[in-house]
DNA sequence: TGCGCCAAATCGGTATACAAATGATGGCGC
DNA sequence: GCGCCATCATTTGTATACCGATTTGGCGCA
């Protein structure tokens, strides 16, 4: 247990980054119990942090509160990975329509940016290149919907989406479906130049779909493709011990 | 200060349902800041469930955490009310259209009766009719909401309507646009009966775009109606003082 | 041997005490 | 007289102690 703890940030903060880290890791079995005081020991810091990383966890949806007040793991199955890709693909072809109607040329330059930075994490498959694609992924998606400036539309999406999902998501896909997702993205962009909105919004449909598809049945025949699998778990070192009981 | 606290519900809930009140019924300033200390001894419990109760609150996008970590009554402005109808079209109509093709006979029926007594309502006309018809018209939008099971949907909608808004409202419609929405509300309790999603869907799409179009414009030139204001404040007697400051 | 009740431990909810940081105000110096 | 610095007050962040409720395990009785 490190003595010198980091002061210079906030515990709550640090007790809730630390927590919802461990959840989307997987660290903690779905429906198990979470005790604010073995939290608090765990993490080296008093029960009042610890609450206040739990009552925005449950907030976020990461954490249920059973009716015996007791705070568990949430659990989620085929019908919740059915409704975030439905909502996702509602939100955010709206959010795609509305900035391609109203981008700036610098926006979508930055968008430009991050396919050009996809192509070359293709081309080059370093070690790690599975993370990369995921991060750079996930940083298009939400510049599209940064560049709508609707707060609201960028605090719902993000509501949706941050769970334990995205990492494996993207490992269901095959080199050459990562390929098509790519080509999607150039075509949102090219859409976001020509300010056509409906354009932009339907394809950002159509892709998010086709993530449902290559989820939801894209892991029985994957031209898979295996590279270095450990370089699609960000955290490789030997956790913590699991959930207490 | 009551000496008798109702020891049954918890004080966290209590504080959080009762700042929320304060802030969606316009008590506090926009921006005014919200002190833990004041509210603890405002409501009369320690500020440790304040705290939470602000945690939730700034969760629910009411409340804003200012840099200097101050907390202060979450701002908005014609933007916010653009923003809110946009999403709230986007969200409802796909809700309704998942309902509509999916709805039970019985919560078709459920409907039916909730635009039965709004025929009621607006034939009788007694006092606090106006939120009589604000209650019956959430409760209709809520059912088609549960209708579809999708509880994720249902709390992305909760999150964004809560919100000072639907109470001024329905003021702004005139009776003659009342009658033109329940005649919604009566088409998409059709839609439901027939399965018919994709009307149900456009329905819902419509019913809200028009109500976006009123909220906006509708306040110049209204054919008013003027009922007894004091009806459309569902909460009449004498609160507790006001915001401190 | 099984069922039920009682007791003890565990955990969440609340209050309060304490520390750290930030903003304000007043005084002092230039 | 103006500006800067120091001190103080207000407020948030954290820790901890206490209480009530719920659950669990054991013991006794049928």
């Amino acid at each position: 247990m490190p003595a010198d703890r980091d002061t210079a940030r906030p515990a709550a903060e640090t007790a809730y980054d630390e927590i919802r880290r461990r959840i989307v890791a997987g660290d903690y079995e779905q429906g198990s119990p979470l005790t604010e005081a073995g939290l608090s020991t765990d993490l080296g810091v008093s029960r009042t942090p610890v609450r206040a990383a739990l009552t925005r966890l449950a907030a976020d949806g990461l954490v249920e509160q059973k009716s015996n007040r007791r705070i568990v793991v949430a659990e989620w199955g085929d019908s919740d990975i059915e409704e975030i890709f439905g909502l996702r693909a509602v939100l955010e072809s709206y959010g795609a329509g509305l900035a391609a109607a109203t981008a700036t040329t610098a926006q979508t330059n930055d968008l430009e940016v991050l396919c050009q930075k996809m192509d070359e994490a293709l081309a080059a498959q370093e070690p790690g290149w599975l993370a990369e694609v995921t991060a750079l992924n996930n940083e298009f998606h939400r510049s599209v919907l940064e560049a709508t400036g609707n707060r609201r539309l960028i605090n719902l999406v993000a509501s949706i989406v941050e769970i334990p999902l995205t990492h494996r998501t993207i490992g269901a896909y095959s080199v050459r479906q990562l390929e098509n997702s790519w080509s999607e993205h150039r075509s949102i962009t090219e859409a976001f130049r020509l300010r056509d909105g409906e354009w932009a919004a339907s394809i950002m449909r159509s892709h998010i779909l086709t993530g449902r598809a290559i989820t939801q049945h894209g892991h029985e025949h994957p031209t898979a493709y295996e590279l270095d699998p450990l370089a699609e778990d960000p955290t490789p070192q030997g956790k913590q011990k699991g959930p207490r009981r």
